[in-house]
DNA sequence: GGGATTCTTGACAGATCGTTCAATAACTGC
DNA sequence: GCAGTTATTGAACGATCTGTCAAGAATCCC
């Protein structure tokens, strides 16, 4: 054993991830890392690796942090559709809270590297696929319980969620006010449901 | 008069917009607009200035691009609602294009600069503005006919229909199928429709 | 055709970025 | 307390990028 570390590698994570949040990857620098986190240049490349090792990193840790907002569904619990709105008033909450540092750190990922960078790429569509599946359960379980309205396919309601949990970030980003987006939501469930 | 240019200005600022779609702000340099318009750097610097504002030349271009898919909807024409239906269509066709460059370059800009640059900030507000206001006429036509269901308000429509139009890019993105998307734009102007 | 003006070409300066190297400091296990 | 190992610090290197400078080429007006 030798000298142990003196930070907290999570909490590094986190600021790290933060920054990459609000400035974008090729507009942060080692020098903005470095000074989000206190510590110096070679810390950070000895303890997680290069730049690009480091937003894999935040990818995770975002990721992470999105989960959390949806919790496991379980039947005979909370009706589904519930479990939505409750999904979408945290994006809601997140995209409009006034130190929100960007849109949507996977948007932003996304947009900027695009499908040219393999481990991003993965990265963002293991995210897109991992919400998907979340949403379609309770949709399904949502059709299953005889909640949505005659005619409203559960992977049709899956794509219209989908679209409102990524749209929403930009919306607030534009400026939308956080009850208007509110008042969309609320009117989606209520004209998908029965 | 002297030496006239040898290139036509539109036709480089769309070989220009198209690069900066494909690889954002950041990641295009001078060199990449070289190689991507045929022409040397101070004929680019000479011509447009630098390299910011040959972005907001682009994000012009680029919002001219998308007003030619909201025609001034006029009433006792086509319906509001297919209006709707033929915008969002276009923003499917465009998001799902296998030369699509990437999502939406409005989007783009968004994420990477945040409202840290003036400029680009005030471009993007006011093409969303521009988006929002043509929207809600069309909502508020829909409603005037009597076209919307009970409950159904005009700025709620507009909200969730913008939603749509800025999250589709990023849903085409991460691999949602064109039939998918318009399946759900299908669904949502079905079920807030009388 | 000559002169003035502008475009174009090539090269370069200043700055920044990601990454690495060498040296120092700190801690563990014996 | 000592040796070994690891974290930390500071500086430096090579590459790349934006913006500019000076020289050459091409065109229009008279």
């Amino acid at each position: 054993m030798a000298r142990p570390r003196q930070f907290d590698e999570d909490l590094v994570i986190d600021q790290v991830t933060r920054t990459f949040w609000e400035r974008g990857y090729a507009n942060t620098s080692i020098a903005d890392l470095e000074t989000a986190t206190g510590l110096g240049r070679q810390s950070l490349y000895c303890a997680f690796g290069d730049k690009h090792a480091l937003f894999l990193r935040a990818l995770e840790r975002y990721a992470a942090f999105g989960d959390q907002h949806m919790p496991p569904a379980a039947l005979n619990s909370t009706s589904p559709l519930e479990h939505l709105r409750y999904m979408l008033r945290a994006t809601i909450d997140t995209a409009t809270s006034p130190d929100a540092p960007g849109a949507c750190l996977m948007v932003q990922a996304m947009t900027e590297f695009g499908d040219t960078d393999v481990d991003v790429h993965a990265k963002c569509q293991a995210n897109s696929r991992r919400i998907e599946a979340w949403i379609g359960r309770l949709a399904a379980e949502a059709e299953a319980l005889g909640m949505l309205a005659p005619g409203v396919a559960p992977a049709t309601v899956t794509t219209l969620v989908m679209t409102q949990h990524f749209g929403i970030p930009i919306l607030a980003r534009s400026g939308v006010p956080a009850d208007q987006l509110q008042s969309s939501v609320d009117l989606l469930l209520k004209q998908i449901a029965s």
